[in-house]
Formats: C-alpha cells, structure tokens, sequence
DNA sequence: CCCAACTGTTTATGGCCTACGCTAATTGGT
DNA sequence: ACCAATTAGCGTAGGCCATAAACAGTTGGG
C-alpha cells in the first residue's frame, strides 16, 4: 500500500512474484532492455509498444501485463538507464571540486550516449527510481567533508543536474536536426546570417561578425561539445567554491 | 530561397502574399494565437489540429494551407510568444549585472506564464525566430560596456538560458504531476521515505533527516520557486562576475 | 478435480496527423 | 468577356498509435 507512483516498486524490488498461473515467458527486465536498445538505436520516435513487443517475438498488448502505459515504460527505462550506468563512487581522500567534477562529467558521458533520455516527456512524478537516486546521493555525498548546510548541498547538486541536462540537450539540438540530419555550427551560423540585421539585433550581428559560428568542421566534434559544458561547468563550480569558502570560514 | 527552415520565413515577413485566387479568411496569426490560447489554457496534451481548427470555426485540413505540420505550427508558437513578451531593455546607464539579472529574472517569469513552452518537443532547428533571437540579443547587449570578449559572452547567456529552463522545469515537475495534479514537496518527501535507506543512499537519507523537503506548505509557493531560482542564478551570477572582472583587469 | 489466478493473444475503438482530391472563389491575360 | 491558372477550404480516407475488453490456454491450491 505504497504511495510511489505504480511500476516503481518494481525498480526497487517490490513486487511480489505471482503465485499461480503460468510462469511467464516475459520480464519487465526483458521488456525495458529491449526498449532501451530501440531507443539508443533510432531514437524515441520509432518507439511503440508494437516495435517492442515484435523485438521479443510477443504481441503489443502481452507487454500491459507488465507495465501500465508506455510512459510507465519510459520512466523504467530512465531509471534502469541510471541502473546500469552507476555515478562514479566519491573518492574519500580527494577534495570536494575533484569529486564533484567526476560525477559532473560523468553525467555528461551519460547523457551523450543515451541522448534519447533528454527527450523523454516529463513523467508523473519528479525522480524515485533507485537508479536516479543513486545518481543524487552520490553528487551530494561529495559535500561530506566540507561544512556546507543541506540547503546548499543539494541546491547545487540540482543546479548541476539541471545544468548539465539542458546543455547537453542543445548541443544535440545545434549539432542535429530531430531528424537526425547533420546540422552543425557552420549550417546554424548561415541560417543566422539570413536574418540578423544590425539594426534590430546589433549585438547578435557583432557576434556573427566575430565569426564565433564560423567553425571550420561540419558539425561539432566530441571536443568542442565537451568545452561548451566545460566552459559552463567551470563557471558554475567556481561559484560553488566561492559557497564552500564561504561556509568554511564561517566555521 | 532561402536555407531556413519552412515556415520561419512567416516570422521574418518574407511570404509573398498570394496573387491570385480566393482571398484567405484565416492567418498565420489567428492559428497561432489560437493555439497558444489552448495550450496556455489546457496544455500541449489537448492541442490537437482539430482543436485548433473548431477554435477558429474551420475545418482542420485548412490549417495546413498555412503551416507544413504540427511540429511547425509548435515551433512558431514559441516565437510567437517570445515576440509578445520581450526582453527588457538593457538601461544603458546601469552595469552589467543589474541588466542581465533583469534579463533572466524576465526570462522566468515567461516560462511561468506560458509553461507548455518548456514541453515542446525538440524541433528540427536551434532556435531561428525572431522571438528567440531577440531574446539572446538582448542578453548578449548587457555586456556592451564589458571588455569580456564574445565566446564569453555568448558561453554565459546560453548558460543562463539552459539553467533557467531547466530549473522553472523541474520546478513544475515537482509542484505537480503530468496531469496537473497538486503534488508539492511534501508529497515528494513522502515518497522518498518510502524507498531511502541509510546504507545504500546515506548522504539522500541525512537530507530527509535534516527535514529538507518537509515544507509545511502544500504545493510550493511562487515565492519559493523563485527561492530556487535565485539560489542557482545567484551562484552563476558570482561566477560571471569572476569572470568580467578577470578580463577588465587584463585590459 | 475444480476453482481462482495468471499469461498472452485477438479484436476493436478512438484518437491523431496528414496525403489526396474536389469545389468554389479570385485574378491575370487575351 | 472569357478562359486558364492559382489558391482557399473541406471531405474523405489511410495509417499509425495506445489501450480497453473479452477470450483461450496454463498453473497451483484446496
């Protein structure tokens, strides 16, 4: 008589296995990995119950005995995703900054292989899964040897995650077009120039002057996405020193 | 000929009207605003072309005489609404940080308003509107007076921008379910008590100890949200003005 | 043995976007 | 004045999708 949201006390090992019956063929393990597989192969769009269901030789509707709507489906394999791809586990020696910056580029490895995870719809409830939660406890178990309150703690946990999600998401969105199509820089800076008049837009139009669109390469290598966060991250966690300093004084 | 992307050339006033035939008794306009009427009302779920056609009396297959599909009818009401609410203008007078804090702080109370705008799924573009660009003009001219120099510039307004997303996000995610129904933290509380314990997750499980999401309030307030915000935006501000300052001294 | 519980399938429903083709309105050219 | 070209709006229909409901076969307990 759980008040979690349904299907999530499957992720936590809830559910009690079925006494009577036929043993089933099927599992939601199955079920979930073969999405998933679906998924990081041609993305969410070709995702249907119908798709899942041919990949594992059963029909549609054999797939509702295990889960309740398809958004049930892609929030397990969210959590799942988050399951199989641990946090980085805090080193005890080293500072907070070290720490926290594995976890953070670990997070974006994440996102960059499964870049379907961005693009699920927003579920029922905020995260419960173990999978999610594990990601969370272990960024705020970073702060455990600094002085900072809990307010603060995951205050900046949340900012990073948040961070790092979206940024993460538009550079998917610069470097291709939801069709998949190569799109990159140099097609964004052409289509800019199009439309940005120095009247109406004149710090935009310095910008394209400046040429910062004018990359060289057809659409942005592993590099260039990685120093886009970078540059992102470093300013973030420099204000995050600043918090930490802060409260270390304080002491 | 243009390598925009159909139907941006709407925004920017470049559709020649047509010559000939019968004359048009539905705009670009009337559909958009119809459809940003729906969603601001109901949601993205409930914006069908149906929905939006017996808004404006007419049948739904007329809507596509003057937009290529749904997905682009989408996409123009995000411009649409960024051109109706636009950034403030930056006070020539004032600094760069009161003026891009006026920025962003603007920029939230757009997603608050039109809250479906965060739900719009991924288009086939980065953001090419006129709406848009504005937006990121006008953010780009609060360090006008800076010597900070343009990779910079750019890096920190697509921060702001992805984290305010992101947070007004994950702020409505957490104030309410998908469906709309009142959840809040102290619900999210409950359920995290359910599944947290003290050896797999020991840093998530001191935060519920210290009592973090038990908020006596249901549902959370405007105030707070705006809580959440500040706190994040507080810390990037710090940040950038590291950042500024570091580059007017070189000079 | 038989009932209750359970699995997997079949069938059907309703919703959605949208391709296609039709009719009627409007205009330019002759 | 008249024809051909162009366009607006609409009706129909097709295809895909999630999923409700009823059914047939399977298993274990009493």
């Amino acid at each position: 008589m759980s008040d979690l949201p349904p299907g999530v006390d499957v992720l936590w090992g809830r559910r009690e296995p079925a006494k009577r019956g036929p043993r089933p063929n099927l599992s939601i393990d199955q079920i979930v990995d073969a999405a998933i597989e679906i998924a990081s192969a041609e993305g969410l769009g070709p995702l249907s119950m119908n798709r899942v269901a041919e990949k594992l030789g059963k029909s549609a509707m054999s797939l509702y005995r295990y889960v309740r709507t398809k958004d049930e489906l892609l929030q397990l394999m969210i959590d799942v995703c988050a399951v199989k791809n641990p946090p980085p586990e805090p080193d005890q020696d080293a500072g907070w900054r070290p720490n926290l910056e594995r976890w953070a580029y670990a997070l974006v490895e994440l996102y960059r292989r499964f870049p379907w995870v961005l693009h699920v719809p927003l579920g029922p409830t905020p995260p419960v899964g173990p999978g999610q939660l594990t990601w969370l406890d272990r960024g705020l178990a970073c702060f455990r040897r600094t002085s900072v309150p809990s307010e603060l703690r995951i205050g900046v946990v949340m900012l990073l995650l948040v961070f790092i999600r979206g940024q993460v998401r538009m550079a998917q969105e610069i470097n291709q077009g939801a069709a998949g199509v190569a799109l990159g820089y140099p097609a964004y800076d052409r289509m800019l120039r199009l439309v940005v008049d120095k009247d109406r837009l004149p710090d935009l139009a310095q910008l394209l002057d400046d040429g910062i669109f004018d990359d060289p390469e057809e659409g942005m290598s592993e590099q260039e996405l990685d120093m886009e966060v970078r540059f992102g991250l470093t300013m973030i966690f420099d204000g995050i020193e600043r918090l930490v300093a802060a409260h270390e004084e304080e002491q």
